[in-house]
DNA sequence: ATTGGTTGTCCAGACAATTAGACAACATGG
DNA sequence: CCATGTTGTCTAATTGTCTGGACAACCAAT
């Protein structure tokens, strides 16, 4: 068998097992000796050293001389409670985590049909296009790519750049308040430009939220489109209980 | 530069930039030519060859000698709302999809801190372990793993192999009626073992969702832990308006 | 001190990935 | 017809992956 065949090397295949294993609580404390671990996945020792030698260096493993493999910490994820009310800054305030917004940046676009549909507007109607990175606590979590109504909100892209909240930037567009209509949930892997500005892995997993906010009056007020780094973060939907993550 | 970096091949990870270019609406009908995607992600043709033979054989794309590489069909993913009324059987009859559920395998074991905390039991207390696959109009759309009481939810893995329903099974044990109280969402990479049992590409991503069900008197029935695979599905909260999967 | 089990390091070979260049086969528009 | 641009095929050379084997260094018991 050809040691490739997907385009993904066997110890890196080998190092996702490894660190699955270790998220499921399958590995709790100290692995299986290389030899015992090379059997087990069916490669070569050194392709197993080399699956150690990359979760080493993410933090999440620490080999010893003469004794072992031992797991450092299980990281932890963000919770960010998804749903009508959703506001991530206050989310993140709540878990006594610093969130910031950054922008990265801005255009003036014209809606296309899609965009047009579920904003309600006409298509070629002006839009700003605010392209965005949420960082917590020095930490990137997410990348967003959100389309406002440019005759609507004219000053939306100075005031999130001030601000660095969008909340903040709407309410000083005049809207109190608003909430979410629908969310739509998928994931991929992450693109090399985003994998750069998120300083993550260049196959890191992005869970990608579409979504439309939407005013009192239930018009619409925002496109968004978000991709959370998904092993920095996990979205919960239900009571707003704000237990620690488990599992 | 190493033709690899982190395991990834380059030709893989051109592929998953042309493929979510294309998911995002960035390239439409036509791709650019060989010559110029080579130039724009900085590889050789041959690279670029590479990757689109990979995403032809997905059924993605079609490429015609002498005219050029076109995009076959935008895949559509099977929308799946989620909410505090959550039933998986139904969402898919709704978008004309057969559901059918398959039984891997079932296992009598005792709940540990975490589970028994779930589902308000006491630990060592007995419980099923339900391991089964849904499958929809013949494509494996997702695997779990649930965790039913065993004292007071004696049948139910016979009532699950032969309706193939989770919702049937527990009506024969007597709950005619639950809800979803809390849905933790997060993404990962598929498992080898999981990638055998979904058929999918043994690097695809999986949409994991753990959460718990009660009965009507807010009691814990479930724990279930679900690994749907995103690029077959789309979870959808919000209003329960059907409509199809525009990104 | 010895023994057994562990991680760390070195060498070498077989195979795959990537690059480069050149040319063939085909389609389209002038 | 012909010029141009496209995909398909071939050879070759370079670099990285994976395997196999051997040995060193280290730890924890006996």
């Amino acid at each position: 068998m050809s040691p490739f065949e997907d385009g993904v090397a066997r110890w890196r295949r080998v190092a996702d097992e490894i660190r699955s294993a270790i998220g499921e609580g399958a590995i709790v404390d100290v692995l299986p000796s290389e030899v015992d671990l090379a059997e087990r996945y069916g490669v070569n020792r050194h392709t197993v050293r080399r699956a150690i030698a990359s979760l080493a260096a993410e933090g999440l493993l620490r080999a010893e001389r003469g004794r072992g493999t031992f797991v450092s910490a299980a990281p932890k994820r963000a919770v960010y409670p998804i749903g009508p009310r959703t506001r991530f800054s206050e989310s993140m305030l709540k878990q006594s985590l610093e969130p910031s917004g950054r922008l990265i940046r801005s255009e003036r676009v014209v809606a296309d049909t899609v965009l047009a549909g579920l904003l309600e507007l006409r298509p070629g109607a002006p839009l700003h296009r605010l392209d965005s990175l949420s960082v917590v606590s020095g930490m990137p979590m997410s990348r967003s790519v959100s389309h406002f109504s440019a005759e609507r909100f004219p000053g939306i892209i100075d005031a999130y750049a001030e601000t660095g909240s969008i909340t903040a930037a709407l309410a000083r567009e005049g809207v109190t308040d608003y909430r979410r209509r629908e969310t739509r949930l998928t994931a991929e892997r992450v693109t090399t430009k985003d994998a750069d500005l998120l300083s993550c892995a260049p196959d890191a997993i992005v869970l990608i939220s579409t979504a439309v906010d939407v005013d009192l009056e239930d018009r619409p007020i925002q496109s968004i489109r978000t991709k959370f780094l998904a092993d920095r973060m996990e979205l919960v939907l239900g009571p707003p209980d704000q237990s620690a993550s488990g599992l």
